[in-house]
DNA sequence: CCCTTATAATAAAACGCTTTCCTACCTCCT
DNA sequence: AGGAGGTAGGAAAGCGTTTTATTATAAGGG
């Protein structure tokens, strides 16, 4: 019932091999034929079936992004989901397709779905959070030579290819801009330990101390698990210690949250007496109320990044390992000021 | 070089129709049969090639999502992937793929990519944000047959299969409660008047007001673009009106933080002075201050909900115009209070 | 003017599955 | 004993493309 290529072939008046030459662009047809064939194409609306395609020249232009998808993700992590609106725009443009995988499969491992959909060579090529990154997977990505890129910087040492928010010049950024505001006790409101990505934000917190000659107090360095209650108390002893902090460095906007309400119950003033710096900008933080400033990425583009990444890899499979990482920018709002 | 259903069936001793019976948890096939195949695949670690088989049984288990996945729409609507991951949630577990359909592609119109897509065959069956549900499209869909499931209702009388939230009753439950703790001059924060789910936010209102006799201003009633700075304008307006409402209602979060800064720099106490409530919850409300009093709908599992229809659709084709309104539900927080 | 080389077009062989017969064999009635 | 009915298994025909030879035709070179 659908049409298929013999159907313009025969329409035509030729074999199916010109037409098939015709979609794909290719050499050796006559610029008539082509434009005749293309006529054909247009009449019957014809769209070549891409199961067949894909079977027969081994290759399907569709990418999996690799993740769990749960409920209330998009609240936590919007940003997630942009560096996907990235990813998809840029495979969008170059003609390829983006599926999700959804890690969070009842009754299956992570790392059985991801290897189950490499197998049955469903995509090209893989975009995966880096947290499911074990050697196992590191050893099936690698011996299946699939082309892949993580989502920030696996936690051990690989020559998978990632891309990642630059955590560690981040802190850097944060420090500097407090101590130029006049702050000299700072405070660091981390996740959890396992986290990697906080351990970059606190490893580059460490060393811009160091380097503007401050000391590190380690009661200053709080792990939060992701609550905002948990937070807010944590935040709260931090400031009823003998001497608080003067400035406070807050590695997600959760943890901004919890800290300023923190802050606003002890009857403290933002900025005159504690400063707050906050990690990744929201459309929504100009019009809250103290603006934050923010250490911002840009993260769709990343996400654009990791697909042209990907794509040039998969061109050019012998391609060696491949790592990108976004720069920070400071965006100064209300949260700290130059103290007098 | 990959391993294919013959490797598998010569090392198994039967014949590729045996092993695909396996692969396919067919009848006619002996347990200890069955057995020693599944063997040979665990061994082989073979997984079945996704585009032959769809290519042979004529569908792909896979379901494109179109939508725009514009740079920094996570932020601006979070909700919308929240519906995207419990879509991809049901169809994980049901052996179905969630592709994402970008129609924000660049030289292209939406409705010629969604063209494109269905005529590819690339997938099963597909979901679309209504906004893009033209005639046209509906025409498309209509005579390809093509299984589809609308997320949200379309602007124009169709037979075409949707689900969406009951704004209605969620602006029934606003009214209500309002006037349940004693406000009497309400005023609505809506969105564009092309924005049907505004409009359908506004019926509610207007039918709820009317039943509860009160009667509806029209300057209270407010059309706003998706800019946090015209809101805050529009409300900062409303509330310099000679007779300013009692209670707000605002269709979405922007509106909230918008509005709730209006009427802070007012000098307007919440909710004393003006009771707000808004629509659509979210992880941090509960952190904010004041704490927004919420209409809530559960979009993951309306998200479910979607995918679960389309599946039964594309299972049996001949299945009716379906249609699914999700059930808000009102969280009491601090920006309502009963009146003295 | 013949021989090589480039171009157009086609036939036919994959690609790796699913599925529809078809055969062989067994069991069960009557 | 003979046919009806049921089960296991296999041969082979697609599914709709791409691609590799291969052939026919035209163009250039000495």
């Amino acid at each position: 019932m659908p049409i298929t290529i013999h159907d313009i072939a025969r329409e035509a008046g030729v074999s199916i091999a010109t037409v098939s030459k015709v979609i794909n662009n290719k050499a050796h047809v006559a610029p008539d034929t082509r434009e005749k064939v293309l006529k054909v194409m247009e009449r019957f609306n014809y769209a070549p079936n891409a199961s067949a395609a894909n079977l027969a020249r081994r290759f399907s232009r569709n990418i999996l992004y690799a993740d769990r998808f749960y409920k209330g993700l998009p609240y936590e992590n919007p940003h997630m989901f942009d560096i996907i609106c990235g990813v998809s725009h840029e495979l969008g443009r170059k003609g390829y397709r983006l599926s999700l995988l959804n890690l969070d499969s009842p009754g299956k491992k992570p790392e059985e779905v991801v290897e189950e959909a490499i197998h049955s060579r469903v995509a090209d090529g893989l975009i995966i959070n880096s947290v499911f990154i074990t050697p196992k997977v590191e050893q099936l990505l690698l011996g299946y030579d699939f082309p892949q890129i993580c989502i920030g910087k696996p936690s051990f040492d690989t020559i998978l290819s990632w891309i990642d928010t630059n955590n560690t010049l981040s802190s850097n950024l944060a420090v500097e801009h407090l101590i130029s505001t006049g702050c000299r006790t700072l405070a660091f409101m981390g996740g959890r330990k396992e986290d990697c990505i906080f351990m970059d934000r606190l490893r580059g917190f460490r060393t811009a101390m160091e380097r503007c000659g401050l000391e590190t107090r380690e009661e200053y360095i709080i792990y939060n698990p992701p609550e905002v209650e948990t937070i807010f108390q944590s935040a709260t002893a931090l400031l009823n210690l003998p001497s608080p902090p003067d400035g406070i460095i807050c590695t997600n906007s959760l943890m901004a949250v919890g800290t300023v309400r923190a802050i606003k119950d002890s009857g403290l003033r933002i900025p005159e007496d504690v400063s707050l710096i906050a990690f990744d900008d929201h459309p929504y933080s100009p019009m809250v109320s103290p603006q934050p400033t923010v250490i911002d990425v840009d993260l769709f583009s990343l996400g654009v990044h990791a697909g042209n990444l990907l794509l040039k890899k998969i061109r050019n499979p012998a391609m060696l390992i491949q790592t990108y990482t976004a720069l920070p920018r400071l965006l100064l709002r209300g949260t700290t000021k130059v103290r007098a």
